[in-house]
DNA sequence: TCTGGGGTCCTAGGACCC
DNA sequence: TCTGGGGTCCTAGGACCC
């Protein structure tokens, strides 16, 4: 059997932990730029505000009810989450947690008896609560598909279920496929919920109903039978091992209002390649292939502000780095490819690709000896921006005047992770 | 008029997740 | 006026090989 153990608004919780005025009051936390929202407090959540709604449309709703608003703030979830993971890892054994985001894990159980699986995730919930002050629910079954859906229905009904729901024989199986409508299936989005629904497909039981056969045909292939057979309680997701490395890094960012100078473009696209290159020193990983991307603001953005218009571009490099200013460089090359005069553009990105194990961690007697000078520089350049402030050390090419960047008006302190910020009790 | 039968590797794009 | 930022996996199709 396997738990998921997912924290209650999790980026909300965060920053009620370091307010305890704001106890049983509406919070809410914006993505970045101040854009959408991201996450809602329970009672944010019955004012009806809704999940991924533009900040500006809910205003009113927020003004009207005096809820309280935060601008994201990763140095604090991350530093929350880990600590939420560590504690998964202390009671379940390292091996069996899988950290799928910054506020779920899988947890390994299958060495409880199941008429000890219901203590187990209670006694789960109540530690992590004790120890990190974050609240979550816990959902149990035979496959990761079920355990999730043992999830949504503890959450959705958190009084009578206390937030954890163990779904372990098959009648628990078939009455929470019966009561769960598709498109709250994990692994069914948007598309697929359309196409089920348009067939007659509402609930997950009736999707439990249909062959593997069918599914491989209507439901993309290979991923389709691993849905239905997780659906039987046959486990088709296996749990993944821990600290895989990633296979792509990515930074990218709207910027704070529209630009059209190339000079700004290139100033940001420098400081999202010193960004993504820290993420793949921090991985131990070289990338070979830089891609640089810019979107143009839309003419008519109701119709299409997803969309817009992306340009992209790519280069492969002869031998793979993890050197910034190795990689700012041909990135400056691809802006000068994409950038057309007289456009303007409200989002660029810089995606790492084609990751190798980084070779010059080590002294390498095949290179020249400036090469693992660079890798020193840059271990040094991370040592001090960690520990001091962001930024503190730069390329000149990442720009002073930052014309573009990101909105984020009403962030928190960062409390847990830098000494300037620490929380104070007076 | 007739034109094989395997492979592999890579990329773009679509679907999904939080 | 104002709409996020990461990731993963899978498939199809093209290029290339013998």
């Amino acid at each position: 059997m396997k738990a998921i153990v997912d924290c209650n608004s999790f980026y909300c919780s965060c920053e009620k932990l370091f307010r305890p005025d704001l106890n049983n009051k509406p919070v809410v936390v914006l993505s970045n730029n101040d854009g959408c929202i991201v996450s809602r407090s329970d009672e944010a959540k019955q004012l009806g505000i809704p999940m991924a709604g533009p900040y500006f449309e809910a205003k009113h709703i927020i003004q009207e009810n005096d809820v309280a608003v935060f601008s994201s703030n990763y140095n604090l979830y991350g530093d929350l989450s880990m600590r939420v993971m560590e504690t998964l890892r202390s009671i379940a054994g390292k091996g069996n947690v899988e950290v799928y985001s910054v506020d779920e894990a899988f947890v390994d159980l299958n060495i409880i008896p199941a008429e000890e699986l219901y203590k187990t995730a209670k006694l789960i919930k109540d530690t992590v609560e004790m120890w990190t002050g974050i609240s979550v629910s816990i959902g149990v079954g035979p496959t990761k598909i079920l355990a999730k859906l043992a999830n949504h229905i503890a959450k959705k009904n958190k009084t009578a279920t206390g937030c954890v729901s163990v779904l372990a024989t098959t009648e628990e199986r078939r009455n929470a496929l019966k009561k769960t409508r598709i498109n709250n299936i994990w692994g069914v989005g948007g598309a697929y919920a359309n196409k089920l629904i348009n067939l007659g497909i509402t609930s997950a039981w009736e999707l439990a109903l249909m062959s593997e056969e069918w599914a491989y045909q209507n439901l993309g292939g290979v991923v389709g039978v691993r849905l239905i057979k997780e659906l039987h309680g046959e486990q088709a997701i296996d749990m993944k091992k821990e600290l895989l490395e990633k296979k792509m890094i990515a930074t990218t960012r709207m910027f704070g209002s529209p630009v059209n100078n190339i000079n700004d473009i290139k100033e940001a696209v420098a400081t999202y390649t010193s960004r993504a290159a820290e993420k793949l020193r921090r991985q131990y990983s070289a990338a070979k292939v830089i891609s640089v991307f810019v979107v143009k603001k839309e003419q008519d953005h109701m119709l299409n502000f997803r969309q817009g218009g992306t340009i992209s571009d790519c280069i492969t490099l002869p031998v793979a780095t993890s050197i910034t200013h190795e990689l700012i460089k041909p990135a400056l090359t691809l802006v000068d490819k994409i950038y057309k005069r007289g456009n303007e553009y409200k989002k660029a990105g810089v995606m790492l690709s084609g990751l190798e194990r980084d070779s010059s961690i080590q002294g390498n007697l095949f290179k020249p000896e400036t090469k693992n000078c660079g890798r020193r520089l840059m271990d040094m350049m991370d040592n001090i921006n960690f520990s001091q402030r962001d930024d503190i050390l730069k390329f000149a090419s990442s720009g002073t005047t930052r014309n573009w960047k990101m909105r984020q008006e009403l962030r928190s302190g960062r409390y847990t992770t830098r000494w300037e910020e620490l929380f104070e009790v007076h």
